[in-house]
DNA sequence: GGTTTAGGTGAAATCGTTTTCATTGCGGTT
DNA sequence: AACCGCAATGAAAACGATTTCACCTAAACC
């Protein structure tokens, strides 16, 4: 069924009904006769062959640092959510961290047609920089901060502050952040300094603080506490820049015998899905990811429709609100 | 740069160009002289004018119940991982464990030209079975036994028969298995058979035997234990069909007083990274989920490609071996 | 009444490949 | 010498849509 037979059997030329489905003038008569045997005979335009003709295929392509993370398969829900309502398809790309792998990801669903590109951002190298701004087709940006592109991300500042300073009120002394490496500007250099501000307003001199760094696993937390121990056995408040490494943290505490929520306060951030089922369940600042992810591919399809008219939108920056869930960890 | 330009360049016709790009006859002389201007030009063919003329494209559906899961994320992994070295995509669907998307996905992914489909199996209804049989692109199941079609499972009942084997051993009565619906054959009817195969050489009666059953949830293990909780407060050993609902599980124990590893033994399937950091280490049925996502996509492709030289593979079958990993829970 | 103007229309060109088809030349077999 | 088979070859058709182009008609304007 192509839209020659179509055609055929409406009794009308192949350009009527590329005009009918694609808008342009077209006689009422016409329209209703090609509507009719659309329905009729369940015609579907084939990807393939209008791609070929425009250039660019109905499909987004997404680039996540790797599938196997809470709030990764929460945005990928949300975008995937967004988007099937406009027809569009998803192909989603792991780097693994590694700047190389999505350098290559990012030229490779540029050139093969992708209609636009969600990158979930991480560490914000200049080569990767150059590369969002570089690009030539719609790029949208989740979890970092950057101007002049078009980007969706949370409040970390605040509420890393927010929720430092609940941890704060009922842990007086003895307090610490394990958090990550800078070269992520949103989950370690913002995280740190909302942290910062809250331990300042309570206080505390920037000297009594233990900062601890990790990686994005609950082996990082749980190794960081151990280090921690080792000087400050008595350890009364501590916050994580996220809830993975808040599980790695709380397990260590729980094994040297400070059971979380009686002998000690931990909380992190993220509002993953175990945070309210782990045994001890875990404060958190509850992060709405999938939110996110719908936020970040409405900017994009906007952005792609635009461009298809030719108009150029401004970057739209998206920065979400928060929720602090106070559970017994604290 | 397309290909007849590459033709022109290198002073051939298009055909030589197409045929060294696909394989045929072709001189040598020629050979060298096209592979010397694809290489300083850097020439790649379109996609979509290929796809066009075939008909399909190199990209891969994959159905998954939902993205928000630790077992999806790996196997999801694993297919990515294998596909990408064939230069294949992934473009992804959501069921969310509704009949009616699935088989919409399923014919959607056929008819816009995916080369081959994976799809997690969960119920088999009728309507998915012939879904499965009638589609005319390969297709691979993961996580279901099915007679006829290609599929990578686990050993779900020597995997539970053993677990439950091991829990038993610590933990001698009042025992207690949290299931899932039997619509699921192997996550509902093949692990509590295994369980209950294990009971009976323990010599246990299948009425001492409590059985309650749950969703894919930490809730729905949570609200299970809140039920047997009422009839027997002093429950000893607790087997569940997938880690997510033994921390559910878990955390329900905990709040009754009932530490696991100390006053209940708990124990789950699937090996989540959660698992090993959860505060009590949670004993696990370990599954090789990526390796299962590997296997699917390897059956997947060379199917694929065995089609395109028109022969029929035989429906291989892949039963994937668990590991069992003790922790401190039981 | 004559001249714009604008919308409606279908034939044909176009996009970048793959595939078919007819032709060539060459080595080997009768 | 005549014939067959086969690899190599390029011109041209095909794939299924969109877009251009030229033409037609009817309404609107002076």
């Amino acid at each position: 069924m192509t839209i020659k037979d179509v055609a055929r059997i409406a009794g009308v030329s192949q350009s009527a009904v590329s005009r009918f489905l694609n808008g342009g003038s077209l006689s009422q008569e016409k329209r209703e006769r090609i509507q009719e045997t659309i329905d009729k005979t369940g015609y579907k335009p084939t990807v393939a062959a209008r791609m070929m003709r425009t250039g660019r295929q109905h499909q987004i392509g997404v680039l996540i640092p790797r599938v196997y993370s809470d709030s990764v398969a929460q945005i990928v829900t949300g975008i995937n959510e967004y988007i099937q309502d406009y027809g569009y398809g998803m192909v989603i790309g792991e780097t693994r961290y590694e700047e190389e792998r999505e350098l290559e990801y990012l030229a490779l669903m540029e050139e093969s047609g992708a209609a636009g590109i969600v990158v979930m951002g991480t560490e914000l190298s200049t080569r990767r920089l150059a590369a969002y701004r570089g690009i030539r087709v719609p790029l949208v940006v989740t979890g970092q901060n950057i101007t002049g592109i078009p980007c969706v991300f949370h409040n970390d500042f605040c509420a890393l502050e927010e929720l430092t300073g609940r941890v704060l009120k009922k842990w007086h002394s003895r307090f610490a952040y394990i958090g990550v490496d800078d070269r992520d500007p949103q989950t370690g250099t913002a995280r740190r300094e909302g942290m910062l501000s809250a331990c300042r307003r309570a206080g505390y001199k920037k000297e009594d603080i233990l900062i601890e760094y990790s990686d994005f696993t609950a082996m990082g937390g749980y190794n960081a506490i151990q280090r921690i121990l080792k000087t400050t056995k008595d350890i009364e408040g501590v916050v994580c820049a996220t809830d993975t490494i808040a599980f790695g943290a709380m397990r260590a505490l729980y094994e040297a015998g400070r059971v979380p929520g009686s002998k000690v306060g931990i909380a992190g951030v993220g509002g993953s899905q175990m945070a309210a089922y782990s045994l001890v369940p875990l404060t958190t600042a509850h992060y709405y990811f999938k939110k996110c992810g719908m936020e970040a591919a409405e900017i994009l399809i906007k952005t792609i429709e635009a461009k298809m008219v030719g108009e150029l939108l401004p970057a739209k920056q998206v920065c979400l609100d928060y929720k602090i869930v106070e559970r017994a960890s604290i």
